[in-house]
DNA sequence: AATTGTCGTTTCAATAATTGAAACACTGTT
DNA sequence: AACAGTGTTTCAATTATTGAAACGACAATT
């Protein structure tokens, strides 16, 4: 049964927390009026807030433009969080290990809320970048890492995920039906990984392989990813052998960790 | 009788982020009760705001034992403050390097409230390790970095901070007498690096020089810490060449940035 | 020089949310 | 069966939040 009886939740928290998440690399700077006018909330009631929230060292605000932007608090704050400690700070190196060996960018990344959430990004030592970013969230369904974690879903919770997300055609080649979405990570489940030939975005190939912990249950996923002119598709075999062994060097490090 | 010159902060808020601030490395789980008594709030006070930083995933309950942690938001919030994209982004590659050449734990840090606060951190590929964290704050008058730092300071603020902070001795190498350290800080802004030995930790010895930026500002310090026995004296002129190497890469890398 | 348009900031009475002692529900222990 | 420890909810008293409007400060425009 989830939270539909809304409980007695702090208004102030909630609003705060929601004027933080409009700081993001799109637009890092907000002056007052103009945040008040995005979220629709009062100006004097804007103002207060961002007001606390400096205080707190949780927002800066530039000396001279006065805007404000998202300040060291929430570093330190983000380097507490255990995954950070428990996950991250051993998944690391493995990473670029990968990275090194592959030669392309390599992810780390789980499902939360229906989406992948990016926990960790190794770049190329090549030219191409990508733009994913650490830390934010990106459709399940047309990325390597998001069908891996799918495919290794519990049934139940697959199919009430799969009933909930919408399929929206970023390219031409993203998985619009969701049987054959469901015939596929069927498949991605047996064959113990993932490709997503420019499903998410035109020209960027990925592989992607899932992470068990030592309870044998998949707690993550690892993928490395790379411009569709070198990704060759004859590669591909040694990039998974590559990707599974760094999942098991994971593996060993962390014991019967869950996320 | 409040703080009669403080503006009107929002109760609620500065509550909320007094809690975050409570769950650290040493204690990463709290519950109801014991939050409560730790903080000297409320337990109805302290279960509601922990159940709404709950509902936005700034705190995550544990199943089983019911105690929260700090959660995915915090991560996602931490990763969009602006100094890791603008700068820790760009100066890690550069802390590898230099730690890959020193073969110690090399450090990155700026000057924050007098006290130096750690942005980043790439560990000795040997053996022992430091028990340093990213995003946390040690004092500046007994570490490499802090002693950097507070050397480059223009003369006023310097003054001032030397004026508002405490000598404690933290072993009998730490420097107690101001006199001695305004020396010593002198010394250290002539000669372009610094050295603590053992003055922070016992066995502890580090070495540190200025960040500058290309408006030849002082932004952050760069240092190598290791163990005092495989840190020879001899050494010490070969690590501050490595360390100005790599200063100088990232002033390269961050144009005039300031933090 | 006056005007208009921004901006951040403050005021103050009306309103809505927070507060906390006590009671409740639950679990495991004595 | 009684106890001690959780988290959770209740409800009236209290207090903080709210927002329209006014304010002061600055910049560009008339």
């Amino acid at each position: 049964m989830k939270d539909s009886n809304a409980k007695s939740l702090n208004t102030s928290i909630t609003k705060a927390f929601h004027l933080l998440d409009h700081f993001n690399s799109i637009k890092p700077e907000w002056g007052v009026r103009e945040l008040a006018k995005e979220t629709g909330a009062n100006k004097s009631t804007t103002y207060r807030m961002l007001a606390t929230l400096e205080s707190l060292g949780v927002l800066r605000k530039d000396q001279t433009s006065e805007k404000y932007s998202l300040g060291l608090k929430l570093f330190e704050l983000g380097n507490r969080v255990p995954v950070k400690h428990a996950f991250i700070n051993h998944t690391h190196p493995v990473l670029q290990l990968v990275a090194a060996e592959i030669t392309e960018t390599v992810h780390l990344g789980i499902l939360k809320d229906q989406q992948v959430f990016m926990l960790d990004k190794v770049e190329s030592p090549k030219g191409l970048k990508l733009n994913s970013v650490i830390g934010t969230f990106s459709p399940a369904y047309c990325s390597g890492l998001g069908k891996v974690l799918l495919a290794h879903l519990d049934p139940l919770q697959q199919k009430k995920t799969l009933h909930a997300i919408a399929l929206k055609a970023n390219t031409e080649f993203t998985i619009t039906k969701k049987a054959k979405l469901k015939k596929q990570l069927e498949q991605i489940k047996n064959q113990a990984y993932a490709i997503d030939r420019q499903e998410l975005e035109l020209g960027l190939i990925c592989v992607a392989v899932p992470v068990y912990n030592q309870d044998d249950h998949v707690i993550a996923a690892l993928s490395a990813a790379g411009p569709a002119i070198r990704f060759k598709e004859e590669k591909i075999e040694e990039y998974v052998a590559i990707l599974q062994k760094g999942a098991n060097m994971i593996r060993q490090k962390i014991g019967s960790l869950t996320l």
